[in-house]
DNA sequence: CTGAAAGCGCTAACAC
DNA sequence: GTGTTAGCGCTTTCAG
């Protein structure tokens, strides 16, 4: 392919003056410039990304890491980093993790050997980011701290709404409640399970009922498994706080065969369900900022990567708590 | 960073010995192996990728060019994309072109000059995909044609399926069906359009009534403002045939609020819905492959990647007519 | 099996 | 303003 020599030579001018032009700052006259544009048009040229790179070891790549772009939570997410850094120049490489540390560090190996111009990254429960680090590339972390690790973060305010949308159950009626939350050790299911239980406490004096808490994978299946085991109880629970909206979703289908739809058994699903068809149902669903949290993180980055070298920053953004839902619903939720 | 230089010398080797020891096949004796891999540990040494892809001119990078990562269906193309290519120790580039003639090119352009090891695109109506071939970059098209190109493309069955889906709704008894569908010119608009006329004409001996056959972009707002029209005609349709999952959603978010949900208003989803709650209705979804389209679209590009010049092959694969929903589904369609 | 040396295509001092 | 020159870090002949 047709080099910045090639061009240089058909426009009788140096190769310099050719890099001048396509790299944009440096003074040309301005009939040069011409020549150069239309020597390059001619030749098809496209200035090669990996040589200017490596001379200028810089990149317009930012790698995100998310444990699965299929839940539209982080498809939203990856949208809003892509569009932030598309704005500023950059583009986005994609990395599922699947929640498998062994991927993670895979990934974040391909970032640093790249080397990518920064990493937005999902973090699993005990991830290593020393590879990074050591390298100077920049990382921020969103939708869950990196514990160990003084890197900014983007979080949502999992706590305090898990808290607030349980007591709307209790203020529904509903007074044996459930909890069915995410893996141990994964921050967002720690805060939410502790946000259900502070409610619970909060309502009834008492711990929850160590039965009626369940952990599982973030994913339907899980949800499915969880409440199948909730209803067959004894002293089944009349009401299933779902921490997620994969296990809410499960959760759903589940109660859907025992024909035991809201309001019969009162649901919270933390986070929002694609297009789900609320309308006749009484799902209690929160509204995570995907997009916010994603956008803000990706401009944390860029910062980062122009060189700010502040302490860490965290930032928690609010979660609408949405009552009951209605309609067709697009809201999404980890 | 250390580079090989750095590892060479503390091995007390060349950097070729380096280079051999990581690039693998050449060969190496086993003691100057392991004190290669000692000495890069201990700088903790990762290989400059750029720097490998300047000198060999290649890449390990996939470019993914979708019109909206946030359809479930993309995603889920994507997804497919990524794991064949991660396989093969290729990354994913995601790019979103949101149907964007100009931002598709800017992203060719981005593609070409890094230049990446290759393509998947879903082309916009009217691609032009010379910068890439061009430059010797292979592209492959998935669930579109590439008009006027000789390249790869893996689509789905969409004029055979569509007619049989519309025939559904007859068999159902509906007799006013309107149709919903993309923009004029995109491929999988057409088709669908096409298969809708094709059943109505079987069926009625008449070509269908042209006001009740609608274009809109393949979004929800769309599918909302083509079925609020629809409903207000003084001879409303009896049923609507919506070509694409949004317009459908946007569809039944119009009959939700007009309480003429299924089976009122007989409703054609071409392509599912994610999680939507499908129990109450009974909307008639056909079965989009796809995590199998970006599957096949990945080996297609990887084997033009090792070198294979046959000419373009097309591949088409069939749709599942998943007849009424019921309960959970977690279907996707573009 | 190993090392020396020559670039891949571009940018950034440095002179003019 | 513009050209010359020297690499960025790696791979790859080519000798040995």
């Amino acid at each position: 392919m047709a080099t910045i020599y090639d061009v240089a030579r058909r426009a009788g001018v140096s190769a310099a003056t050719v890099s001048r032009v396509f790299s944009g700052r440096a003074n040309v006259s301005q009939h040069r410039v011409e020549a150069v544009r239309r020597a390059a048009e001619e030749l098809g040229f496209v200035a090669n990304r990996n040589a200017r790179r490596l001379r200028t070891s810089s990149s317009e790549i930012i790698a995100m890491m998310v444990p699965d772009i299929e839940n539209p939570f982080f498809t939203l997410m990856t949208r809003a980093v892509e569009d932030v850094a598309r704005a500023a120049g950059y583009s986005v490489m994609l990395c599922n993790t699947d929640e498998d540390p062994a991927r993670e560090q895979e990934y974040l190996r391909v970032a640093v050997g790249d080397p990518v111009a920064g990493i937005v990254v999902v973090p699993s429960a005990n991830i290593r980011l020393d590879l990074a680090l050591d390298h100077g590339v920049p990382v921020v972390c969103v939708d869950r701290h990196a514990v160990g690790y003084d890197v900014d973060a983007v979080v949502a305010d999992n706590l305090d709404s898990s808290q607030a949308a349980a007591n709307l159950l209790f203020d529904a009626g509903y007074r044996r409640i459930a909890c069915v939350s995410g893996p141990e050790g994964v921050e967002t299911a720690d805060q939410r399970m502790a946000g259900f239980c502070r409610a619970v406490r909060q309502r009834t004096g008492a711990d929850p009922d160590p039965v009626l808490c369940r952990r599982s994978p973030y994913h339907l299946e899980g949800g499915e498994a969880a409440a199948r085991e909730l209803m067959s109880l004894p002293q089944p629970p009349d009401a299933i706080f779902a921490a997620n909206n994969r296990l809410a979703a499960g959760a759903l289908r589940v109660l859907n065969d025992l024909d035991a739809l809201p309001p019969k058994v009162g649901v919270v699903s933390f986070g929002g369900m694609p297009l789900i068809l609320l309308a006749p149902l009484g799902v209690i669903v929160t509204h995570l900022p995907a997009r916010e949290l994603g956008r803000r993180a990706a401009e944390l980055l860029l910062e980062r990567i122009d060189g700010l070298s502040s302490t860490a920053r965290s930032i928690t953004l609010p979660v609408v708590i949405g009552g009951e839902g209605s309609g067709l619903g697009m809201l999404y939720g980890e």
